[in-house]
DNA sequence: CATGAATGAGAATTCATTCAT
DNA sequence: AATGAATGAATTCTCATTCAT
């Protein structure tokens, strides 16, 4: 079936198609945020867009579509952020570009700890060239910034520090933001001590013994 | 509603019904993990187990309370095993006892990841008391783990270093589980290093600057 | 099938059997006035009467039968009740007589009202033997009391006329039960104004014209 | 839940929608008529209708709403008939306006009893606010009929006359139409008769004695 | 006989998707 | 293009009935 990719229809030309767009992603974003995946559905999220159920489908193939849109525009401003924040910080210590990458990552994932949980689990099953795509842009992204202090961090790093980097911060955010009612204030501190521990601990202290069963 | 309650619907008290919970919780645990909440209902799991659907809600009221006996027994089982471990490991050293740890992280979780992430979802909007009963316990654990090796680990760790270090883990495990088709060997001294990096980082090292917003 | 006949399967012979019976019936009446039709179901009776599913299914072969008889006794006692109490008002006056009824109606119906209600409906699909026997009696109850005092009552009455008087107070205590939650005290005044209005209206009032349609 | 309401979810805006209602209450007439309750479900309901459950779906958000949609539409459709009829009736005699009433009671019901007796069992349970008003219409209209014959009835009626003349006739209609295959001619008569009896008599034949429990 | 676990057809309800207007 | 009514397969859940113990 042609129908079944996961690919928009096509480009909204027309400002009003752009807009509709813009509604029902937003429509999208709402609803997974306030109800979860329960409640997440095309009829309601067309509803709460304020457009007819038919022009969602005008846009989108099905609901894997308008859910991989929604994932991949959010991944994709993850990474946009994170690609220009570590431009950014050029001239920083490592410990000062941890730091502020730490409070990047507070601030970014907090609010939508609960949308990002929700879509979590569909990124499994979708195959978005997107998110892949934003993926390798903020493990390169980090790389980068990890090459630059290369004299400051750890030798022996694996080479998937970065995405355990990325992992790392993202887990630790999620799961303060969606076990508490209340931010801990020390959050982003307690997840640059992470980063940095996990960046800088001497090689030599990790391996005592075989990792055997 | 009696029927919108989480709790099973009654103990078995024959050793025929017991099979049957049993089945059924198997069942389920094997269709979550083989296909995800897509293909997650109640006809399935007890086609699964072997048994008609009846007899699934002869024992739970609806399908949420299957899904909460589930998550509770996976929770419970965890921490069961993070208990024991942790006590066998008293007269180990801080590397030894991480390291022990973080490979029973892998062992544990890698083979259930699938299980685990589709679970996962579930537990923010289901109130099964096990799960906050588990984790309690998995942090107690922890921090009197920590207690132990007091005079190893940095001075000034937040109070919730012994949660942050079960999300750490947790999180590097599933996205390497989920990630990639091969289990990358390292995974076990990458987890090791992130706890022991978060654990022993001196403090004065946290903090450079101000968390801005 | 056999087993589909509303007789119930066996006579209970022995005490225990007769106490089973006994109880399946008093919980059957309790589901029905508390729950309406919505909650009878044949688990429920069996578990509030304290004895098993299997165990009812022992003395009605199906819950068509628990029903019939359910509807059998209540209409037996009925006719039993208004049996006894027009043999008793031999020497009465008409007046005297209806309005003894009357309150006897009110007295033996307010009270069951819901459950009356409840299986008014079923009566209509179950062919039980014992109802149409219960209602000939009642029947030819009143119409033996009319016939001790025909000299007093409206000449011309339909042959239906007993009939009428007894539907007439069973709707007229159903309707007051049903609707208010305070008895009205006037109940049976009203009623026996109907009774008695009904019975003695002189015949040259009640045909002003052809009820054409 | 917005979907236990008894409201329905939406007004048809279209003309096809209209049809669709209109389509799906005949269907619930002729279903419960014909089957009673034991056939009347939404599926069939909808094939009948010679629509798909869907569409019944998108106008009552559950089964009890279609039945309650019923119930209002027959009891304000009776209602309605009710006072229109009394007002018709302005220069009649009390006589030729109670046998009007009674044959009027005999046409709309005798038909439909089948369905009434149905519904009558549901309208217990179902809080529908067109039964209250369509029963505040209808005893007003017989009261303003009484109040316009003050002189022709007995002195002395309770304030629920009007009612019970509504139930009376009502339940002998009904019992009627239930009972016998054949519809007795003389049924419009026997009506009248209690009516007219339960009006007109003489206030002092009614309280011989005591109502003593 | 009693028990209560198991059965499974059937009923209620949802929601992705289509298509006439 | 937009609309929203209609569709119906898929899913959750119930309950009369059976039968091994």
């Amino acid at each position: 079936m042609t129908t079944s990719a996961l690919v928009p229809r096509k480009k909204p030309r027309q400002a009003r198609s752009e807009a509709t767009v813009e509604a029902l992603l937003t429509a999208a974003t709402r609803v997974l945020s306030s109800d979860g995946l329960k409640g997440f559905n095309t009829n309601r999220v067309a509803e709460v867009a304020g457009v007819s159920v038919g022009s969602l489908y005008q846009y989108y193939p099905n609901k894997a579509a308008l859910t991989a849109a929604l994932i991949a525009r959010t991944q994709t401003a993850l990474a946009d952020g994170l690609e220009a924040r570590i431009a950014g910080l050029a001239g920083a210590s490592l410990a000062e570009a941890i730091a502020d990458l730490a409070c990047m990552a507070v601030n970014q994932q907090y609010g939508e700890a609960r949308l990002a949980a929700a879509l979590d689990h569909e990124e499994r099953h979708l195959p978005v060239p997107e998110i892949a795509e934003a993926r390798l842009r903020m493990t390169a992204a980090v790389e980068r910034l990890l090459e630059r202090h290369r004299d400051e961090i750890a030798t022996g790093l694996s080479p998937r520090a970065a995405a355990d980097c990325l992992a790392l911060s993202r887990a630790m955010v999620e799961a303060d933001a969606l076990a508490g009612s209340e931010p801990d204030p020390d959050l982003a501190a307690r997840v640059c001590r992470a980063l940095l521990g996990y960046l800088t601990l001497d090689a030599a202290a990790v391996t005592p013994g075989p990792y055997a069963r």
